[in-house]
DNA sequence: TTAAACTTTCAAAATCTTTTGAAAGCTAAA
DNA sequence: TTTAGCTTTCAAAAGATTTTGAAAGTTTAA
């Protein structure tokens, strides 16, 4: 195989988990090129590479740099902006579960802890008020368990990884 | 707040969830039903319930038995099916890692030691090498990670969880 | 200033996903 | 058998998301 060859298969690849993954398959495949890039692209590099609109190409560099996992960067004596991603993999993993914690997981951790307060004192109640509750344990321990992982090192991660074997 | 509009709740809210996390709305708010009904429902109650075809209640009711979260549930005496949802959580949990482990992270896990694959004597084969085994090291590590999660159980879960924090 | 070089926006178009509902397919009881 | 009662299928419609590209906006250098 091709290096040239393995780049695309890459990109392609990170562009399906990432559609997968409720993360916009151009927005993976951005992340992915500038990946393997060696050199910092600029925007038209990366429309011409993936053969993407200007618009596009924008806009999901930008979603990009929202999420930290790129970084703009100016060349000396050049007008234009040119990008490059985070290599760091344990960075760019925990960016993104913050992200999908804040947008996802806290939402429904609010509305679970509501539905406590739901009224009456029938056997019907009690049954629903089981399963909230049940659901409620489960997800607030998945929320403290990633609040963990986004504040600690990659270090401390593997160890405890290492452990749980 | 009423029983009733609880129910509602947590079955807007059980969808909203499911489909930021790949998984249909439908199936998600099936589910959720099933898990605050007391009783087996049938595919005619979800349809009223839910306000949603015949179509798409089989669809999604299929689905749910596909990944072992909803089971048929005979009445005596009775011609059509019933339902009932898996109301262990951990069990529920397990099943779904399970699931969008085997559609979305193996999938890429192969891909990746194909692009070990590559040719040539580079320096630039050498970085791109070392960005795809430094996520093949991430990816395979999650991948073992939620093998040993899926095939432990909920006490394991719990005091390992403890353990990290 | 002005103009050139670039970035951003956004409404319309394309594409992808989900839902519908009518028709076909089963199956158990008569 | 036949038929009533239910389940399944699937092509078309609706709905949601993504992409495009032209126009507007911004910034820098002269």
């Amino acid at each position: 195989m091709e290096l040239d060859e393995a780049k695309q298969k890459f990109i392609q690849a990170w562009g399906t988990l990432g559609s997968n993954w409720g993360i916009n398959r151009t927005m993976a495949q951005v992340h992915a090129l500038l990946l393997v890039s060696p050199d910092p692209l600029c925007a038209d590099d990366i429309m011409h590479i993936l053969k993407i609109s200007r618009g596009n190409a924008n806009m999901n560099i930008r979603a990009l740099i929202d999420w930290g996992l790129v970084y703009k960067q100016h060349k000396a004596g050049e007008r234009r902006e040119y990008f490059v991603s985070e290599k760091d993999m344990w960075k760019v993993v925990r960016q993104i579960i913050t992200h999908r914690k804040k947008k996802e997981l806290e939402p429904v951790l609010r509305i679970l802890a509501e539905l406590n307060d739901v009224e009456g004192d029938s056997p019907e109640r009690k049954e629903f008020l089981e399963v909230i509750q049940d659901i409620e344990r489960f997800a607030g321990k998945a929320d403290r368990t990633l609040d963990k992982l986004i504040h600690s090192d990659a270090n401390w991660l593997m160890s405890t990884f290492m452990k749980m074997m």
